[in-house]
DNA sequence: AAGTGGATTGGCT
DNA sequence: GCCAATCCACTTG
């Protein structure tokens, strides 16, 4: 039996604030050669279009980069941040360049292959519990950019009900002016793999 | 062609 | 708490 479905393509036509909510509790999975690895997603972050100064599509920036942005939803914005990979889910119409960037999970299959893949952690909640840890974990690399996320071997898929929301302001956008107040992320309150 | 600065993490003080 | 790691997109000349 297949323990995932992915959903269909049509699960992405939300409106980003809303798709930013309802992805909390849905698992994201990896298929490589190594096995499966998954996670329920406990914590995201919207960035939205050319207004949102924090949105690297701020100010209708288009390049190579944000290109992914303005195509269809539900498709891997995948880019490098420092030593790490960060993904995103692309969001909103094709046109208006809006993300919802993951920013932790709770694993839920192919813990052991994690733990492979991200060597020595003191505690298990270390394993996923930011945005770049939990690229390492499940294997997601800057190469699954654009991939859709309806389809294998990268994939959102039915989760489990979460019981409560956390809402606040987005982490790590100080320099991004009156946008670093917008109350855009969101998280399951309690779940010890948010990321703070 | 060179300089700047990250939507982060982990190790050390 | 501070800071290096390490890369590349983007800006400027």
């Amino acid at each position: 039996m297949a323990p995932f479905r992915p959903v269909d393509a049509s699960f992405f036509e939300l409106p980003t604030l809303e798709l930013a909510r309802a992805l909390l509790g849905m698992a994201l999975v990896k298929e490589t050669e190594e096995g499966i690895a998954a996670g329920w997603i406990v914590e995201t972050e919207a960035y939205i279009g050319p207004h949102d100064r924090a949105a690297h599509s701020y100010g209708g920036r288009r390049t190579p980069r944000t290109e992914v942005m303005y195509g269809p939803p539900g498709h891997a914005y995948t880019y490098l941040m420092h030593t790490h990979c960060l993904m995103n889910v692309v969001s909103g119409k094709p046109g208006h360049p809006e993300a919802i960037l993951i920013r932790s999970v709770e694993p839920c299959a192919g813990v052991g292959l994690m733990y492979k893949r991200r060597g020595p952690v003191k505690k298990e909640r270390d394993l996923t519990s930011g945005p770049g840890k939990l690229t390492k974990a499940l294997g997601i690399t800057i190469r699954d950019y654009g991939r859709p996320l309806f389809l294998a071997p990268l994939y959102v898929a039915e989760g489990r009900p979460v019981r409560e929301i956390g809402t606040g302001p987005r982490i790590g956008i100080d320099n991004a002016g009156e946008a670093k107040d917008y109350p855009w992320r969101f998280w399951e309150k309690g779940n010890p793999f948010v990321s703070r």
